[in-house]
DNA sequence: TAAATATGAGACAGACCTGTCTCATCACAT
DNA sequence: ATGTGATGAGACAGGTCTGTCTCATATTTA
């Protein structure tokens, strides 16, 4: 006999923590969030929280696993349209620019979490580093399409550092000349390395 | 009569201080640093340092105002060179490729604490936009000598991006291809822009 | 119906947090 | 010598932190 357990209250409870959870984080950091902070405004008991995550830590892993998931399905649904690699590119910039602007932005929760736990081989560590890597292996497939392999590995490492400087200077309410300048500058790369078609 | 305080014995043990608990907060981050680990290695009563700084937040802004002081010393020292503005352009980059690979780099502490206390208006939120926009505006000043001040003022925001996401990747241990990528771009988009002779 | 599971509520421990207070000591200037 | 200010040492308050524990209650499955 198979046993399925039911997931749906299990996984409700355990999502709503995470939800909560990332919309305290990234208005005042992790370490200056208490666990307390979080179940009360999740409406959880602590039990309910300790029983789903083993630690703190682990919860923060789960919640910049979630909000790297949501930041993935929103760009592959970019990826999926029929434009060129520049369009993709540029549009990837243009999702950024929507994101600066949106009210409540407080900057990149990956990198405010590298911030406070920057200790390599740390579990959050890990997690920043998995979601960095893969927009650029995101954008290096991307280019690749229009530039050789090496090429498009270095291009992709320029973007990733135009998207992650742009990103830090919206934070700091710079946010139309970082984003004007870095999409504008990546597509120049871009141009100046597209192999002739 | 003028009356002369002596400097010496109250500066030292604040300097001492401040540079103690730059050793601590680059480390293990602001919150995560309790003024009790700080007057413990610094092997000062909690009164002294309380006396100095009339709370923890001025002493971050303290060490902040420390540490971008030491950063414009030597930033100085390149500025008063007799090179091209894009030898100290280039500069600049190598100056921070040598800070990624020092022992002991742990990122750009004006980031990290713009991570922890991203509020505007914030004492701290302000230190961190006083260093970087110092930084933008000297990279501005060198490319003013050789192209015209609009351009000097947007290729200058996409340098000090490219500096920001170099120092990002670097913390995630790609600190060659971030250097070498970002100082190739800078040098690039200068060249691009560059006014003729 | 009965068992198993998930949850709520909250006490509790032990540690740490920031910031204040007192009192003794020490260096130094007049 | 005497007063003044900086400092050391540490208690203290009031709060918060993470994480564990117990017990009662609901919900679901067999």
């Amino acid at each position: 006999m198979v046993c399925i357990m039911t997931p749906s209250p299990v996984s409700d409870k355990r999502q709503h923590v995470v939800e909560t959870a990332y919309a305290l984080f990234r208005r005042a950091g992790f370490h200056a969030t208490g666990i307390d902070r979080i179940i009360a405004k999740a409406g959880v008991a602590k039990m309910t929280m300790y029983r789903h995550f083993p630690s703190k830590d682990e919860l923060i892993v789960a919640v910049l696993d979630y909000r790297a998931r949501r930041f993935d399905d929103q760009l592959d649904r970019l990826a999926r349209k029929d434009i060129t690699p520049e369009q993709k590119i540029s549009e990837i910039f243009d999702w950024h620019g929507r994101w600066f602007r949106s009210p409540d932005f407080h900057g990149c929760l990956f990198a405010h979490a590298l911030a406070e736990f920057g200790e390599p081989g740390h579990p959050v560590f890990e997690a920043v580093a998995r979601q960095k890597n893969g927009l650029r292996q995101r954008m290096r497939s991307i280019l690749s399409e229009v530039m050789p392999r090496g090429r498009a590995e270095n291009v992709a490492a320029t973007l990733l550092m135009l998207v992650e400087g742009a990103t830090l200077m919206a934070q700091m309410g710079q946010a139309d000349i970082a984003l004007r300048e870095a999409r504008k500058t990546a597509l120049d790369i871009i141009a100046a390395s597209r192999r002739p078609q």
